[in-house]
DNA sequence: TGTACATCAGTGAACGCGCGTTCACTGATGTAC
DNA sequence: TGTACATCAGTGAACGCGCGTTCACTGATGTAC
């Protein structure tokens, strides 16, 4: 290949960005190289620097990016739901704490699937401004299934509600295969939802 | 150097295994290359594999130690409340939801620093099994807090207890530097041991 | 208890390999006229 | 609209480096007598 038209070289970089999103969240950061994520994206190694400066530049975009898909999904899923708050916070729940999510990181929650690799960072890396920024709107999406007046109030039930679905979430999937994974999402999917699901 | 003494070489064996269980926590199993682990221990690279058969078998039986070591605390932390059961609650929660505790994985809850990595191993190697005894352990010695007669009541609240900590202090680890980190501790402490903390 | 020597824990150079990044090159794209 | 040519997206070899693992070697330890 040669040269590449502009609408293309657009494509390519779309196609890079959605590899890493994906790649990432399964395998983490530092578990794919860039030859990986090139050849994923159809593309030779050499040319990843004509679109990102770097590596670790990439890993921001890409986190931004998995948020993005995590958010644009919670949102839709909070409209379906018309108000209804016990339906919005089923929305939400249901979907997350199953084995399918379990078992495909790379299409599931940014912040689950990022979380311990960007906390690795260093505090100056671009990739932590971008989960937080992500993580932010998570939290916004989960406060509006929030029943309360109190911001504050809704703010904390939403944190609470995060710290369930992400140490659920990251806990089942440490110990896939071993009856305590489902007992995990079983035991906070009641305790959010109630007995009957 | 030349052939250490049995006492010293089991020594050695110790300091590898304890640099290990730290490092590891810290920076995650692929993050620490054998030659740190042996530098850290006070030993040259080349030695290791008279103490391990691989950088796998040493991940799993690190992951154990560090598990041991969560437990060891946890269970001196539960006697010390001398069987009030709130008091027992406050007592491993009260410690896991702190600044210190964010600051520094490498000495402290196994079940966080390792969750991701474990996760990204594959099923059959033996750093999973020693996960998954590990957290048994630690959901048990959690069961204890549960004000609760029926068995399967108080395993399921364990899990949720230990889903909030695992999750709060995983994200709070990944927003450090963010006002939504504290936040984080805050509202999950709150959650589980009312609001007067 | 003392001596001779076999054992083996640890050393450090070396192995093949994959990493992130650089760069000379290619040739179709985009542009100036 | 056609032509000449400058631009630059992508290629693939190469860079220095660190990885997990191996191995010939060293010399104090542990043992046999």
């Amino acid at each position: 290949m040669a040269r590449a038209s502009r609408e293309q070289t657009d494509k390519n970089r779309e196609a890079i960005e959605q590899a890493s999103s994906r790649l990432f969240r399964e395998r983490g950061l530092n578990g794919v190289s860039v030859a990986e994520l090139m050849a994923d994206a159809g593309l030779t190694h050499g040319g990843f620097y004509g679109h990102f400066a770097s590596k670790d530049a990439l890993a921001a975009q890409a986190c931004k990016r998995a948020f993005e898909e995590s958010n644009t999904r919670w949102e839709r899923r909070l409209a379906r739901a018309e108000g209804d708050r016990k339906a919005m916070l089923a929305n939400l729940v249901e979907p997350y704490l199953t084995a399918a999510h379990r078992a495909n990181p790379g299409v599931g929650c940014a912040a689950s699937a990022l979380a311990v690799d960007v906390a690795r960072e260093p505090a100056g890396k671009p990739v932590r401004q971008a989960y937080v920024e992500g993580l932010r709107t998570m939290v916004d999406g989960m406060a509006q299934t929030v029943d309360a007046d109190d911001p504050q109030e809704r703010h904390d039930e939403a944190l609470v509600r995060m710290a369930l679905l992400v140490g659920a979430l990251t806990l089942a999937r440490a110990t896939d295969g071993d009856a305590l994974s489902d007992d995990m999402l079983n035991a906070v999917r009641t305790r959010l939802l109630g007995s009957t699901g």
